[in-house]
DNA sequence: AATATTTGACGTATATTTGCGTCAAATAAA
DNA sequence: TTTATTTGACGCAAATATACGTCAAATATT
């Protein structure tokens, strides 16, 4: 009975929702940084850099990849993690947007 | 054993998170938009405007209360809804860092 | 005073998220 | 070929989120 609501609201809001929700972790945050930083992709295990284990960084990698903001190609062992630049610049539009509309200049509580 | 591993994160890393949860839901992103565009407080029943329960968009509104974007002052048996203008210039601070640090121009794939 | 409206608090049921252990497939190294 | 490494898939348990019904307090209205 909880959620399958979600497809009652504008596409538009819907695909902003979920968008944050895809953000809406601190370890997903922290390895879109860390792979935005690194200015290029990462061979090995970005769970190092986190305070949680292999599985469940690999939990959030893999929603990460579903939202279409990195992708991983298989090099060997090893794979590659890479920021998604289409998905990138797709969320940043989305972003920059919302911030936009949520214009509280002249916004006035009388 | 779900979570309780956020305040292992970097501080800067959770409020970012913090804030993309709160907005994670569709009835939260139109609450947020649909007060900005009234450009004033609103006084009656906002669930109006979704398609939910008023019940769910009272606890929407909560926790859109309890993060600081907005604001509900009791007038008379109504209750006033505002954005806070705090919280919001917080978050858009918050999202604008956000999507200046996911620079992706010179990101290169070897 | 009695009644109606409005809204938050509380409880409940279901769905989803989070975190992780274990296993299996794939490649590299011995 | 045998042995490590690496990583995704699968499944589990606990925590949260979602959606809503019901109730009670507070203020208006009659």
């Amino acid at each position: 009975m909880a959620q399958a609501k979600s497809e009652l609201f504008k596409e538009e809001l819907s695909v902003t929702a979920r968008y944050f929700k895809a953000l809406a972790h601190p370890a997903r945050v922290q390895i879109l940084q860390f792979l935005a930083k690194s200015k290029s992709c990462i061979t090995g295990d970005i769970s190092d850099e986190l305070p949680l284990g292999r599985t469940t960084v690999n939990q959030h990698i893999k929603e990460l990849k579903k939202i279409g903001l990195i992708t991983g190609h298989i090099e060997g062992v090893k794979t590659k993690y890479c920021l998604d630049p289409k998905g990138v610049t797709e969320l940043k539009k989305v972003l920059q947007l919302f911030i936009e509309e949520l214009d509280v200049k002249d916004y006035c509580c009388d």
